[in-house]
DNA sequence: CATGAATGAGTCTTCATTCAT
DNA sequence: AATGAATGAAGACTCATTCAT
């Protein structure tokens, strides 16, 4: 957590700071970054980063934790009201909407990404539980599309879950960092939602 | 590449250097594995070491391409006759292979877990490299699937692929890495394939 | 010496920043308390500290002299009516009086002990001056003892003043700081002043 | 203690290390001596101090030890035939071979100084350590004392093994750091030990 | 080739004090 | 006078790599 002397700062500061460091993290990485590049780059003394933020990880936890707030405001609505449908069947508007909110807010979003990329403890541990939030929400949401009769009562929901994130850690953020096209996202996830949806195996045989 | 002084070196001086840096590398991450860590484990000279390798990172990717030689010594006869049998229905035998591997080369294996915990970006190339392959493989052995009739024809061969594989780092390495056991793990496979082969959509719904 | 800022400061505001830097100072040492500590406890702004003191040794000498103050007024009262005995013989009378003030008055005397444990010069200055004050009135005494008849004529009363107190400094002041009892302390120094007084040589030997 | 590293470096290498080290620390205190002081001073790289020493202290502990072994090798013989004389009646030839070896090793002798100016917490452990050590001795010297009838039967030794050691620590120490004289040391010592042996009270008072 | 000492840029962090409002 | 942000020199320690023997 910030420091009450960094809330004080005027918002441009504030923001400044916020800015260039996300930007600073996301090209050298979080563990490539210094507390140096950082006070360089934002022009700020570095005993003042010091009276702002603990240390390097309570400044990446601050982002990321505003990144989630962020994003968390604006997908939210969509979890909460699925309107009468399946939760796979509007799978692929949610993946249209982390897009649209990762196009508004790339900087900001790009950051989750360093959380796959450090050996840092800490932030492995961040990782951890956050993966666990989400799953936590799939699970939540195929379970009612049991309960409504949309997926075979068999179903192993867990597993089912975990799929499903795999394939958006792995692929889906990949392809968004790498700069693939709304298109190539939306159609790499039709594509993986009819695999899971139909099956694949030919009847018969 | 090490250098041929430490390929002409004694065969148990060259194992021994391996297995400890290995284990160190393993238990410590690459990234926080020093050279002073290596050289006082494996008691040799520190000028040794950058007599035998380069830096660090070569000694990384030496390890981590023996590792991959043999793995692929072990597996390679199973992909290479499917014994008139679909490579989807054999997945999970191929798993239960890997698995055999890891337990018996478990330092080994998890070294390529390390790929995942670096930021170096010669690391990640690497990482890269290495997926692209195994992928490669993956949509060859599916597109025999598709030729022989065992999978719908209209079945994206590349998108199915990086669903396996997907799962398969994200959750299967993760838990062998955590120790799961083998029904744990074989479980989780079977239950994931049954989704992937039969689809998870109620008829009619 | 404080600013007359701080002197016009209303008595119980004075009074606070008095007991909480010198509780402060006695908890961590002086060397070790920072600026940023006493702030924080005392609940002044950073800027006010240095309104009210020039520096950290200002504050220090300040309060410590404070405390020789407040002590002198205590135990003068002893020294300058002996009713007619030795001051050797009284000695004991002077450590419990000594002791009765350090009770009442713990943390302003633990203060005292700072002066031992820092290395800071002007800190090493005022503890040689005080010293030499303290040093100045057992001699006085002394010299009364002598003139007296209390002491045999001979004695120079310069080292004795100077062992008495080596005494003092060492053992006394230690045992009061470590949390001895006021028995244990009083024992002590009568079994001292027994050695000075009447000699430890056995006669004829 | 210090690494292999150092042992292994030239002879004249080290004695140089050691001097410069010393000299540095006598002159602004253990306390305010920075390891880029001494890497500066003794013109070694900043990484070479640490291949020699873990820390400042590991350093300075390894420079009083060897401080303590030369005026121990100097000293015990002394200590240890006492030719059947008293010690008390010994004591002031103590003080002069101690003396001259502090003439002898001046530098080396100061070191010892900084054990009671230091803020330092392990500093503080080992000087208190070493005094215990001292003072075990002066009361194996003073029961034997008392044993052979060289000193009242009733006498504390404990006390006076106190008293004994505070005076020199805080006198004589002291004198000898500030540059005093053979001659005044020696005659401040016989004083000290004549109130001691004979006492200050005028019979009959 | 083996050996292990030499190197110094770079890391995080602290803190007394000054400055601007 | 009160406030609290600004400042940057300085501290301890690390480590990959090179050098000299």
């Amino acid at each position: 957590m910030p420091t009450q002397t960094f809330y004080n700062l005027p918002k441009n500061k504030k923001k400044n700071i916020e800015n260039v460091a996300i930007k600073l993290i996301n090209d050298l990485g979080y563990d490539k970054t210094t507390v140096s590049d950082i006070v360089k780059a934002c022009q700020i003394p570095r005993g003042s980063f010091y009276q702002y933020f603990d240390n390097k990880f309570d400044l990446f936890s601050y982002l990321l934790e505003s990144k989630q707030q962020e994003e968390m405001t604006f997908i939210k609505p969509l979890y909460e009201d699925l309107a009468g449908e399946a939760f796979i069947d509007l799978y692929k508007d949610f993946v249209q909407a982390s897009l649209d909110f990762a196009r508004q807010h790339l900087d900001v979003y790009q950051l989750g990404f360093q959380l796959y990329q450090t050996h840092d403890e800490t932030v492995n541990d961040m990782r951890q539980h956050m993966e666990e939030k989400k799953l936590d929400i799939y699970r939540d949401l195929l379970t009612q599309d049991v309960e409504n009769g949309y997926l075979k009562a068999g179903v192993n929901v867990d597993v089912l879950a975990k799929l499903l994130y795999a394939f958006n850690v792995k692929e889906l953020y990949h392809l968004i960092y790498e700069g693939g096209t709304d298109r190539e996202i939306l159609d790499l996830t039709t594509c993986m939602i009819d695999i899971i949806k139909y099956g694949v195996k030919k009847e018969g045989s």
